[in-house]
DNA sequence: GTCTTTTATCGTTAATTTACGATGTATAAG
DNA sequence: CTTATACATCGTAAATTAACGATAAAAGAC
Protein backbone atom coordinates (compact mmCIF):
# COMPACT_ATOMS: atom_id res chain seq x y z
CA UNK A 1 0.00 0.00 0.00
CA UNK A 2 1.26 3.43 -1.12
CA UNK A 3 2.08 5.84 1.70
CA UNK A 4 -0.03 8.70 1.05
CA UNK A 5 0.38 10.35 4.48
CA UNK A 6 4.16 11.84 5.36
CA UNK A 7 3.16 11.32 9.64
CA UNK A 8 3.52 8.48 11.57
CA UNK A 9 2.74 8.66 15.01
CA UNK A 10 6.50 8.68 17.01
CA UNK A 11 7.63 6.27 20.19
CA UNK A 12 6.62 8.77 22.42
CA UNK A 13 3.35 9.80 21.40
CA UNK A 14 2.62 5.90 21.41
CA UNK A 15 3.86 5.68 25.20
CA UNK A 16 1.88 8.41 26.35
CA UNK A 17 -0.49 7.27 24.82
CA UNK A 18 0.10 3.59 26.44
CA UNK A 19 0.30 5.05 30.07
CA UNK A 20 -3.36 7.54 29.23
CA UNK A 21 -4.50 3.90 28.59
CA UNK A 22 -3.24 2.88 31.68
CA UNK A 23 -4.93 5.34 33.80
CA UNK A 24 -7.93 5.88 31.80
CA UNK A 25 -10.58 4.01 34.22
CA UNK A 26 -11.56 5.20 37.50
CA UNK A 27 -10.60 1.76 39.15
CA UNK A 28 -7.00 2.15 37.99
CA UNK A 29 -7.03 4.98 39.42
CA UNK A 30 -8.23 4.00 42.43
CA UNK A 31 -6.30 1.00 42.77
CA UNK A 32 -2.79 3.56 42.32
CA UNK A 33 -3.90 5.79 45.06
CA UNK A 34 -4.43 2.66 47.53
CA UNK A 35 -0.62 1.35 46.27
CA UNK A 36 0.22 5.19 47.13
CA UNK A 37 -1.12 5.62 50.79
CA UNK A 38 0.15 2.21 51.69
CA UNK A 39 3.59 1.99 53.46
CA UNK A 40 4.07 -1.20 51.77
CA UNK A 41 3.66 -3.38 48.94
CA UNK A 42 0.27 -4.60 49.20
CA UNK A 43 -0.57 -8.21 48.93
CA UNK A 44 -4.12 -8.86 48.56
CA UNK A 45 -6.92 -6.77 50.34
CA UNK A 46 -6.97 -4.34 46.90
CA UNK A 47 -10.42 -5.98 45.86
CA UNK A 48 -12.53 -5.55 49.04
CA UNK A 49 -11.49 -1.73 48.97
CA UNK A 50 -13.26 -1.41 44.96
CA UNK A 51 -16.83 -1.87 44.63
CA UNK A 52 -15.83 -4.89 42.12
CA UNK A 53 -15.37 -8.79 41.66
CA UNK A 54 -12.00 -10.23 42.13
CA UNK A 55 -11.54 -11.28 38.75
CA UNK A 56 -12.54 -7.88 37.26
CA UNK A 57 -9.80 -6.36 39.53
CA UNK A 58 -7.39 -8.55 38.71
CA UNK A 59 -8.08 -7.46 35.22
CA UNK A 60 -7.38 -3.92 36.10
CA UNK A 61 -4.11 -4.89 38.17
CA UNK A 62 -2.93 -6.74 35.15
CA UNK A 63 -3.63 -3.36 32.46
CA UNK A 64 -1.33 -1.75 35.55
CA UNK A 65 1.44 -4.08 34.94
CA UNK A 66 1.46 -4.19 31.34
CA UNK A 67 2.02 -0.18 31.38
CA UNK A 68 4.45 -0.96 33.48
CA UNK A 69 3.26 1.06 36.26
CA UNK A 70 3.11 -1.61 39.21
CA UNK A 71 5.00 -5.18 39.68
CA UNK A 72 3.47 -7.91 41.21
CA UNK A 73 5.42 -10.00 43.54
CA UNK A 74 4.35 -13.72 44.22
CA UNK A 75 4.59 -14.34 47.84
CA UNK A 76 3.34 -17.72 49.05
CA UNK A 77 -0.51 -17.45 48.35
CA UNK A 78 -0.61 -14.19 48.14
CA UNK A 79 0.39 -11.62 45.39
CA UNK A 80 2.15 -8.42 46.50
CA UNK A 81 1.18 -5.61 44.22
CA UNK A 82 3.48 -2.12 44.40
CA UNK A 83 4.30 1.29 42.02
CA UNK A 84 7.11 1.06 39.94
CA UNK A 85 8.88 4.30 40.83
CA UNK A 86 11.17 3.71 37.35
CA UNK A 87 8.00 3.84 35.48
CA UNK A 88 6.00 6.11 37.44
CA UNK A 89 9.28 8.74 37.11
CA UNK A 90 8.69 8.04 33.29
CA UNK A 91 5.46 8.96 33.29
CA UNK A 92 6.10 11.52 35.28
CA UNK A 93 8.60 13.43 32.94
CA UNK A 94 6.77 12.20 29.63
CA UNK A 95 3.27 14.12 31.61
CA UNK A 96 5.39 16.97 32.35
CA UNK A 97 6.93 17.46 29.02
CA UNK A 98 3.46 17.27 27.54
CA UNK A 99 1.92 19.52 30.19
CA UNK A 100 4.73 21.88 29.32
CA UNK A 101 4.30 22.02 25.87
CA UNK A 102 0.19 22.42 25.97
CA UNK A 103 1.13 25.18 28.76
CA UNK A 104 3.67 27.16 26.23
CA UNK A 105 0.73 27.62 23.75
CA UNK A 106 -0.29 31.19 23.52
CA UNK A 107 -3.35 31.13 21.41
CA UNK A 108 -6.81 31.54 22.17
CA UNK A 109 -9.73 31.89 20.32
CA UNK B 1 -31.84 6.64 39.63
CA UNK B 2 -30.44 3.32 39.77
CA UNK B 3 -27.29 3.15 42.25
CA UNK B 4 -24.32 1.93 40.16
CA UNK B 5 -20.95 0.30 40.72
CA UNK B 6 -19.63 3.55 39.37
CA UNK B 7 -20.67 5.47 41.72
CA UNK B 8 -18.23 4.34 44.12
CA UNK B 9 -15.69 6.08 42.80
CA UNK B 10 -14.93 9.64 43.79
CA UNK B 11 -15.60 12.63 41.28
CA UNK B 12 -11.36 13.49 41.11
CA UNK B 13 -10.69 9.56 40.01
CA UNK B 14 -13.86 9.97 37.41
CA UNK B 15 -12.65 12.91 35.94
CA UNK B 16 -8.82 12.04 36.08
CA UNK B 17 -9.75 9.05 34.31
CA UNK B 18 -11.64 10.64 31.60
CA UNK B 19 -8.98 12.75 30.99
CA UNK B 20 -6.58 9.97 30.60
CA UNK B 21 -9.13 8.43 28.04
CA UNK B 22 -8.71 11.68 25.69
CA UNK B 23 -5.41 11.16 25.88
CA UNK B 24 -5.44 7.43 25.72
CA UNK B 25 -4.45 7.37 21.86
CA UNK B 26 -1.53 8.62 19.71
CA UNK B 27 -3.64 10.67 17.38
CA UNK B 28 -4.49 12.85 19.91
CA UNK B 29 -1.40 12.97 21.47
CA UNK B 30 -0.42 14.53 17.90
CA UNK B 31 -3.21 16.75 17.47
CA UNK B 32 -2.35 17.90 20.96
CA UNK B 33 0.86 19.15 20.10
CA UNK B 34 0.31 20.08 16.92
CA UNK B 35 -2.12 22.71 18.50
CA UNK B 36 0.38 23.65 21.10
CA UNK B 37 3.62 24.22 18.28
CA UNK B 38 1.08 26.91 16.25
CA UNK B 39 0.63 30.25 17.36
CA UNK B 40 -2.75 30.27 16.67
CA UNK B 41 -5.95 28.34 16.86
CA UNK B 42 -5.73 25.82 13.85
CA UNK B 43 -8.42 26.07 11.45
CA UNK B 44 -8.67 22.68 8.84
CA UNK B 45 -4.89 21.16 8.62
CA UNK B 46 -5.20 19.09 11.30
CA UNK B 47 -5.77 15.46 9.08
CA UNK B 48 -2.90 16.86 6.71
CA UNK B 49 -0.79 16.32 9.35
CA UNK B 50 -2.02 12.70 10.32
CA UNK B 51 -1.88 9.54 8.73
CA UNK B 52 -5.86 9.49 9.30
CA UNK B 53 -9.01 10.04 7.45
CA UNK B 54 -10.81 13.13 7.82
CA UNK B 55 -13.47 11.65 9.29
CA UNK B 56 -11.25 9.92 11.79
CA UNK B 57 -9.70 13.15 12.66
CA UNK B 58 -13.22 14.31 12.95
CA UNK B 59 -13.62 11.75 15.69
CA UNK B 60 -10.77 12.12 17.37
CA UNK B 61 -11.39 16.31 17.38
CA UNK B 62 -14.48 15.34 19.20
CA UNK B 63 -13.14 13.32 22.03
CA UNK B 64 -11.09 16.13 22.89
CA UNK B 65 -13.55 18.76 22.79
CA UNK B 66 -15.78 16.37 24.96
CA UNK B 67 -13.47 15.96 27.16
CA UNK B 68 -12.90 19.87 27.27
CA UNK B 69 -8.95 19.50 26.34
CA UNK B 70 -9.78 21.77 23.00
CA UNK B 71 -12.53 24.22 21.67
CA UNK B 72 -13.83 24.40 18.60
CA UNK B 73 -15.26 27.64 17.25
CA UNK B 74 -17.19 27.83 13.68
CA UNK B 75 -15.48 30.49 11.28
CA UNK B 76 -17.31 31.00 8.01
CA UNK B 77 -16.68 27.25 6.57
CA UNK B 78 -13.99 26.33 8.62
CA UNK B 79 -13.24 25.52 12.45
CA UNK B 80 -10.75 26.93 14.61
CA UNK B 81 -9.14 24.53 16.91
CA UNK B 82 -7.83 25.72 20.16
CA UNK B 83 -6.43 24.61 23.06
CA UNK B 84 -8.72 25.01 26.17
CA UNK B 85 -6.24 26.68 28.80
CA UNK B 86 -8.38 26.27 31.44
CA UNK B 87 -8.44 22.45 31.25
CA UNK B 88 -5.47 22.33 30.61
CA UNK B 89 -4.58 23.70 33.80
CA UNK B 90 -7.04 21.77 35.55
CA UNK B 91 -5.09 18.54 33.91
CA UNK B 92 -1.68 19.65 35.40
CA UNK B 93 -3.03 19.83 38.55
CA UNK B 94 -5.03 16.93 38.83
CA UNK B 95 -2.44 15.17 37.13
CA UNK B 96 0.15 16.62 39.30
CA UNK B 97 -1.32 15.96 42.39
CA UNK B 98 -1.60 11.85 41.68
CA UNK B 99 1.95 11.97 40.30
CA UNK B 100 2.93 13.67 43.95
CA UNK B 101 1.02 10.52 45.50
CA UNK B 102 2.63 8.39 43.46
CA UNK B 103 5.62 9.07 43.92
CA UNK B 104 5.66 9.87 47.84
CA UNK B 105 5.53 5.97 47.90
CA UNK B 106 8.35 4.69 49.55
CA UNK B 107 6.83 1.15 49.26
CA UNK B 108 9.14 -0.89 47.42
CA UNK B 109 9.52 -4.52 46.10
C1' DG C 1 -29.20 30.67 -8.21
C1' DT C 2 -25.06 26.61 -8.69
C1' DC C 3 -20.48 24.87 -7.45
C1' DT C 4 -16.80 24.15 -4.26
C1' DT C 5 -14.75 23.80 0.10
C1' DT C 6 -14.65 22.43 4.84
C1' DT C 7 -16.11 19.88 8.45
C1' DA C 8 -19.56 16.98 10.99
C1' DT C 9 -22.25 13.05 11.11
C1' DC C 10 -24.03 8.48 9.50
C1' DG C 11 -23.58 3.64 8.73
C1' DT C 12 -20.88 -0.14 9.24
C1' DT C 13 -17.28 -3.35 10.53
C1' DA C 14 -13.59 -5.04 13.39
C1' DA C 15 -11.28 -4.82 17.50
C1' DT C 16 -10.99 -3.85 22.28
C1' DT C 17 -12.75 -3.12 26.93
C1' DT C 18 -15.32 -4.09 30.97
C1' DA C 19 -17.75 -6.88 33.67
C1' DC C 20 -18.96 -11.21 35.92
C1' DG C 21 -19.11 -16.16 37.43
C1' DA C 22 -16.72 -20.35 36.91
C1' DT C 23 -12.63 -22.74 36.88
C1' DG C 24 -7.67 -23.55 37.35
C1' DT C 25 -3.39 -23.34 40.01
C1' DA C 26 -0.21 -22.94 43.49
C1' DT C 27 0.81 -22.62 48.25
C1' DA C 28 -0.24 -22.89 53.22
C1' DA C 29 -2.75 -25.09 56.89
C1' DG C 30 -4.44 -29.00 59.17
C1' DC D 1 -3.15 -36.27 51.62
C1' DT D 2 -7.00 -33.10 51.94
C1' DT D 3 -8.87 -28.67 52.41
C1' DA D 4 -8.82 -23.79 52.32
C1' DT D 5 -6.99 -19.50 50.59
C1' DA D 6 -5.39 -16.19 47.16
C1' DC D 7 -5.11 -15.00 42.84
C1' DA D 8 -5.02 -15.71 37.67
C1' DT D 9 -7.26 -17.12 33.72
C1' DC D 10 -11.21 -18.69 30.88
C1' DG D 11 -15.53 -18.02 28.68
C1' DT D 12 -18.81 -14.89 27.48
C1' DA D 13 -21.93 -10.93 26.86
C1' DA D 14 -22.55 -6.05 26.45
C1' DA D 15 -20.64 -1.77 25.56
C1' DT D 16 -17.33 1.16 23.57
C1' DT D 17 -13.73 2.54 20.32
C1' DA D 18 -11.45 3.21 15.98
C1' DA D 19 -11.40 3.14 11.36
C1' DC D 20 -13.24 4.21 6.79
C1' DG D 21 -16.20 5.85 2.88
C1' DA D 22 -20.37 8.12 1.98
C1' DT D 23 -23.27 11.75 2.80
C1' DA D 24 -25.09 16.02 4.84
C1' DA D 25 -24.76 20.76 6.06
C1' DA D 26 -23.16 25.36 6.00
C1' DA D 27 -20.78 29.06 4.06
C1' DG D 28 -17.99 31.41 0.51
C1' DA D 29 -17.03 31.84 -4.55
C1' DC D 30 -18.85 32.72 -8.90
Amino acid sequence: MAITKAMQFNKKQIRMAEFAKALAHPARIAILEILAVSDMCICGDITEQLPLAQSTVSQHLKVLKSAGIITGNIDGVKTCYCLDNESIDELRSMMGSLLNKLGESSSYC
